[in-house]
Formats: C-alpha cells, structure tokens, sequence
DNA sequence: CGGAATCCTGCGAGATACTG
DNA sequence: CAGTATCTCGCAGGATTCCG
C-alpha cells in the first residue's frame, strides 16, 4: 500500500464550512493532543501494562495516561483488557484500527526527520531578525 | 514520491527520552492546535490575503489568525509578503518547506475520512456499553 | 497494581476596542 | 485593511490523596 503525495489534495469543502465538521481535523483533535501519539506508537510496537506506559512516557500523570488510554478506547483505536489477578493486571493495545493509523503518522514523522534541521534553521534566522 | 506504511516505524528512542524531544510531537505541536492545518490547507492551495484567510476560517479571531501566521512563518512554513500600498495589502503563501508538509497532512485526511465512520462506531458502542 | 476523586492553576484563546 | 492591545474566563492538565 502506498500514499502519493500529489493527488488527492484536501478540498476546500473539506474545510472552510464549518472547522468541526473537518475530517483532518477530526483525527487532529483526537491524536494533536500531548500524549495520543506517544501511547499509540509504543502500543504500535507491542502490547503495554498500564504501569509500563505510565514509566516509559516520561512526564505524563497518571490522570493524563486514564484519560488518553480512555479517548483512545472510546474511538476503537485502543482496546483494554483487565485480567482478574492479584494484584490486578491491565494490558492496553492497538486495535486493528488503531494499527491502521500508524501509516499517517509515520509518515508525519518521518516529515519532521527530514525537515527537522530546515525548520529550526528557520526558526534562528526569524528570531536574528526580528525580536 | 511514495511513503511505504509498514516500514520506517516510529522508533523508541523517537519518544522514551523527553517528550520534548520527539519529531512526531514537534510536528503535532507545530500542526495540532485549532487552527494551524487550515491556514496549511487553504494556503496550499493558492496564495491568500489576510483577509481573505479570515473569512475562509469560520470562526476564527483576529488574534489567533495572525497568531497562527506568525507562528508558521517563523517555522518556515509559510512566508508573509506586505505591499506597501494604500490600503495595505498582506499576502501569504507557503513556502517550498510548507508545501513538503502537505503530502503528510493529506495522509492523515485520507485516513480521516477512510475510517471515520469506523471510529464514529466505537464510540457510539463505547457509550452506549458504558456512560 | 491500576486506577478514581478532588483540588488548584496557568495559559490558551475569545471578545472587544483601538491604530498606522 | 491588517493588524495591536487588554481583559477576561474556561478548562486542560499537574499534584496530591484515597480506593478495590
């Protein structure tokens, strides 16, 4: 499967009517938010325990990570499994739909790899200029 | 161009460390906020006066408009062009830089509007299951 | 261990008014 | 026309504490 890059431009109706009723800004507002990739690509990579996410994302609260686990199950992008043990044990993983929108994000980063160095270049000279 | 989906995964070493310090989420925290993806958009499909982009984008403000360019044109994304006439007259285009990010952003519409009925789905299971 | 419930706060962003 | 300059408020999200 692959992803041209020229054809298929978003479209204006896509767009200006009215900014909720946008669909890139529909997965946007699902994943643009501080921790939704994060958890999405290291589920990408393999099945995670609650704890385990809470230590490998750096920074994020416990409240942070319920709530973006939570979202993602909501939008059947995440599924969650509780095993009745004890001490109890809760394994978090992408479902297939949630698998599905590893392509567009790899391809976003993989965006940020290339352009990284030009960006911030940029971004030194805008700052020389002015303040 | 094309962009493979399975290969190139998102590495570890991509997000573990410091979220700071993780290209997908400099990207996101370039893209993901309200506005950003629009001003792309509608600018990746012709040049726009200040104006013009303050009407196309319903419903937002002044201030976050010109927020919004600065913060692109700073990145390099996208390059603002003041005609010393009267009355003034502002263009904005995107930048070869800005336009490289299109194909990206396309990527993740695309899947928006693949699955978005999918995910519209969950959700209502999700909340007709629980809350 | 995996959360839930509160409390608290900064700042993101809207509304409004003014300017070169 | 293309912006600034304030003022203000909401709520995203951190810290902390408690629970099965």
């Amino acid at each position: 499967m692959f992803v041209t890059n020229t054809p298929v431009p978003l479209t204006e109706r896509d767009l200006t009517q009215d900014p909720e009723d946008c669909p890139v800004r529909e997965v946007l507002d699902r994943v643009g938010d501080k921790w939704s990739v994060l958890v999405i690509v290291l589920l990408g990579q393999r099945a995670h325990r609650y704890g385990e996410l809470h230590r490998a994302i750096d920074g994020i609260s416990q409240r942070m990570l319920t709530l973006t686990l939570r979202a993602l199950a909501r939008d059947g992008l995440v599924e969650r499994t509780a095993h009745a043990t004890v001490p109890p044990r809760v394994d978090y993983e992408l479902t297939d739909l949630g698998h599905t929108l590893l392509a567009p994000l790899t391809a976003l980063d993989r965006w940020a790899q290339e352009h990284r160095e030009e960006v911030r270049a940029a971004r030194e000279r805008h700052d020389r200029a002015n303040g």
